[in-house]
RNA sequence: GGCCCGUUCGUCUAUCGGUUAGGACACCAGGUUUUCAACCUGGUAAGAGGGGUUCGACUCCCCUACGGGCUGCCA
């Protein structure tokens, strides 16, 4: 029998919490989550889990925001504030207390203390075994109660995940964990829970430090009769050096790796690959990756980020943008990073130029470095290898080519023509002409070829360059 | 401490019982070249250790070591 149903629209999300900036490692949940909502069809989400107000701030949700829209991950719909379900979290902790799955609990902080300093002093577990239980309701005093879970004693949870496989939890190891604080507010256990379940979500992709969470979670699906989502628990990112990505490590916020001029499509190709791979690809754009990524595909062993191997994808992904995005996204880095701003004449070159350059660079400050030369005005500062390939002999030789320049056709043939024939006259190879060039058109002695950037700044410039160097 | 997860070249990874263990980055050598790059060719380099299971294990099981995570009225 053919199922006629159609295939249930699949909806993953993202779910930082604002308690800083975007982590490159929740960039890449969030990239995962998006190319699997966005590969077949689904909505990819983003819930901004604010509900511990003491170190969620709008300027971490704001910077979080910033990072995504970098990356290039659009969510569909608005940001959902999980603080602002916070009643409707609660009527599900007591829907889970009237169906008996929960109950009141009157310990205190002190309690609970207490009871782990002997259990640890008696060296047994440490998992709080609430006495309210199964205490009768009469006793309950007059005073502010928890609700806990009331988890199974025995037997266990099964977790069957799409990365780690079937995980199982006993239930001995998990205790009755609270779901809504005495203070009436809920906890991230069953937020979470709510929400994705309130959302729709069918896919849950985040990181393994939530693996022995989704056990607790599990029951809390139980309790209310939902149905599970699909887990998918992902290893973390380390550090070069194997521990857990930190501080320490340098750039670990994503909006580091924009300030440091990596592209964000070459990002988001070396982020889908720590921890991912389709075969032998490398190198792939965004829709290919859509196009291929799947659950099975991402491995269970982290990984660490190796900026050597960032650079190299960011240096195909600068060299194969075509080169109007290119500017864009250039110009996008000068502005976070405070240019100014170009001119028309700098964005005239550049639009003209990046095909000089583009090749050459792995990131935009490289690229900027390469482009040096369409982005100064006369007079052209000369570095000091610069001013020393300006001897008196160079400056001859490029005194004597202006008026042949003057009236060139200004092609790459005749200018090649045109600069292999002087050099030739002086007895030289077109190496010993090409330096002073270099140094008289850019200032620097390392440059993109000596035609493309005659081409790119034009005849006029060229030759005033080569004058103002030949005086 | 308890529970859970992991371990293939330096790094990211392919392999899903039978391969000379493949690719990419990095590195080394050569080539190309107007500088620097880029590019082309070639090369070095790996199954943590120990037991099993099997005709045959990187692949399956167990132990150890190491790394990581969780163990909150944090998320």
């Amino acid at each position: 029998m053919a199922d006629t149903h159609p295939a249930p629209q699949i909806v993953t999300r993202f779910a930082p919490s604002p308690t800083g900036y975007l982590h490159i490692g929740g960039g890449r949940t969030a990239l995962f989550n998006w190319l699997y909502a966005r590969g077949r069809g689904g909505k990819f989400l983003l819930r901004i889990e604010d509900t511990d107000r003491e170190r969620s701030t709008p300027e971490a949700t704001a910077a979080i925001l910033r990072g995504l829209t970098w990356l290039g991950l659009d969510w569909d719909g608005d940001a959902v504030s999980q603080f602002d379900q916070r009643h409707r979290h609660a009527e599900v902790a007591h829907e889970m207390l009237a169906r008996g799955s929960a109950y009141k609990c009157y310990s205190t902080q002190a309690d609970i203390e207490a009871f782990r300093e002997a259990a640890r002093a008696e060296g047994r577990s440490t998992l709080f075994r609430s006495p309210w239980r199964d205490a009768d309701a009469t006793s309950h005093p007059v005073a502010p109660f928890a609700i806990r879970m009331r988890a199974p004693l025995t037997g266990e949870t099964i977790v069957n995940d799409a990365v780690q496989g079937a995980v199982r939890f006993g239930n001995d190891q998990l205790d009755d964990m609270v779901v809504l604080r005495s203070d009436g507010t809920p906890t991230y256990m069953l937020a979470v829970v709510v929400d994705d379940h309130d959302m729709g979500v069918t896919h849950v992709i985040r990181g393994d430090d939530h693996l022995n969470n989704a056990a607790r979670q599990q029951m809390v699906y139980d309790a209310m009769g939902w149905p599970l989502p699909v887990w998918a628990h992902i290893p973390l990112i380390h550090g070069p050096d194997g521990k857990k990505l930190s501080k320490r490590h340098g750039a670990v916020g994503i909006e580091e790796y924009q300030a440091m001029g990596y592209p964000a499509a070459g990002m988001r190709n070396y982020l889908s690959r720590l921890g991912w791979a389709h075969g032998d690809a490398e190198f792939f754009t965004s829709e290919q990756a859509m196009e291929w990524f799947d659950l099975s595909g991402i491995g269970r062993s982290p990984a660490r980020l190796d900026f050597k191997k960032l650079e190299s994808v960011c240096g195909q992904h600068i060299a194969a943008m075509e080169n109007a995005a290119l500017l864009h996204e250039l110009e996008a880095y000068w502005a976070v990073t405070g240019h100014p701003g170009l001119t028309d004449v700098q964005r005239d070159r550049l639009s003209r130029g990046l095909y000089s350059v583009k090749e050459r660079a792995k990131t935009f400050p490289e690229l900027i470095e390469k482009a040096h030369f369409a982005l100064i005005d006369r007079p052209v500062a000369a570095d000091a290898a610069a001013q020393a390939a300006l001897d008196a002999t160079s400056r001859g030789m490029l005194k004597s080519l202006t008026p042949q320049l003057r009236n060139a056709h200004w092609t790459k043939d005749a200018l090649e023509a045109i600069l292999s024939s002087a050099a030739a006259a002086h007895g030289l190879g077109f190496g010993n002409l090409a330096s002073p060039l270099r140094a008289a058109l850019a200032g620097r002695t390392v440059t993109p070829s000596v035609y493309d950037m005659m081409l790119i700044i034009g005849r006029d410039e060229t030759v005033a360059r080569l004058e103002d160097a030949a005086v």
